[in-house]
DNA sequence: TTCATGGGTTCAGTGAATGAACCCGATCTG
DNA sequence: CAGATCGGGTTCATTCACTGAACCCATGAA
């Protein structure tokens, strides 16, 4: 959200505002989405948001600092890292939900992109995350995200690599390691 | 979010993005906040946002636009509007809930500033809005708010007002009509 | 040797946010 | 009646962040 060096809208005594600094900015929170849909790594980010390198390694670095996600080594020699959601990045999955779903309800005519199950049991989550059937919060590992008919054609390979029904958080393998 | 005049992340196949692209700028959710907890006039948001004029009247407009908000006018003499949330903006709250919750697990230490209470029993809203006591979503409408050991002294009119328990939606009425 | 790949950094240009100043019509105060 | 005030803006220069292209570097492959 392009914050300004002086946070002043830390001034507001509000969560939400708290909530903003960190994942308020422009992109941040297309990347946590990301990375819980099982994207780990620069380049994949890179393709799939097609977004700036710039902006991509300022983002990766402050949700990192924040402890949204985790850099991890994955190999030393060349040094490769990727970048993985911690718990706190796994507690933003209810308010992407819960954007996605306004989202949604803001062009209605529009079908829907993807679908959010209930692993166990198939059910469409409901408004929230939560499972109707189960009557319980889903954790984000346990949801199964289906592709929708209102997705075109895939552009890349990511985009390609996140049409088969998956789970959340399971890590896209587009190279064989 | 400071998008572009090119909204090129309309491009993501995401509602996720769909959304963020018409409330993903900076200030404008911490504007469709202050409308769910019923601050309707210009000055008011001004006060109590400390947002930059110009910025307050772009994000009225542009919700206004976009079906957030709905300007009306409340005085012919002088001319007066005020800005209420529709339909469309009041489905924001289940994400604005996620999100504060969200904040106050950033900081656990952190005292909550305001709790939402389903007004009908009384009961402390669960994770996304819903109440746990009667098992089903609360409407914006019928959520109090009340004010949380968090909050410090209030600086300005408007968070004066809002310190009192309330409803949500509920106009302020800092001025007698 | 040369190229390709992953993961960056640097840089100039542009566009948005900021805060202060200004504007205007209407009402209140003295 | 004059002047101040208020609500609701607009304008402007400055600052700051986003953008895209170019560059860098280490490793591994052809």
């Amino acid at each position: 959200m392009a914050l300004g060096k002086d946070y002043d809208y830390a001034a507001q005594e509000c969560s939400i505002a708290r909530a903003l600094e960190i994942v308020g900015e422009r992109w941040t929170l297309l990347v946590v989405r990301d990375a819980l849909y099982g994207v780990r790594r620069y380049n994949d980010f890179l393709v799939h948001l097609k977004i700036p390198r710039a902006v991509l390694a300022a983002r990766l670095q402050s949700l990192t600092e924040a402890g949204v996600l985790e850099k991890r080594r994955y190999q030393e020699s060349p040094p490769r890292d990727e970048y993985v959601p911690t718990e706190l990045g796994r507690a933003l999955w209810p308010a992407l939900r819960a954007l996605g779903l306004w989202g949604r309800a803001f062009n209605p005519d529009a079908r829907p992109m993807r679908t959010f199950h209930h692993a166990e049991c198939g059910t469409e989550l409901g408004s929230y995350g939560e499972c109707p059937q189960c009557g319980r919060t889903v954790d984000p590992a346990d949801v199964e995200m289906r592709p929708g008919p209102g997705l075109g054609p895939a552009e890349d390979a990511v985009s390609r690599a996140l049409r088969a029904p998956r789970r959340l958080l399971e890590p896209l393998e587009l190279q064989p390691r």
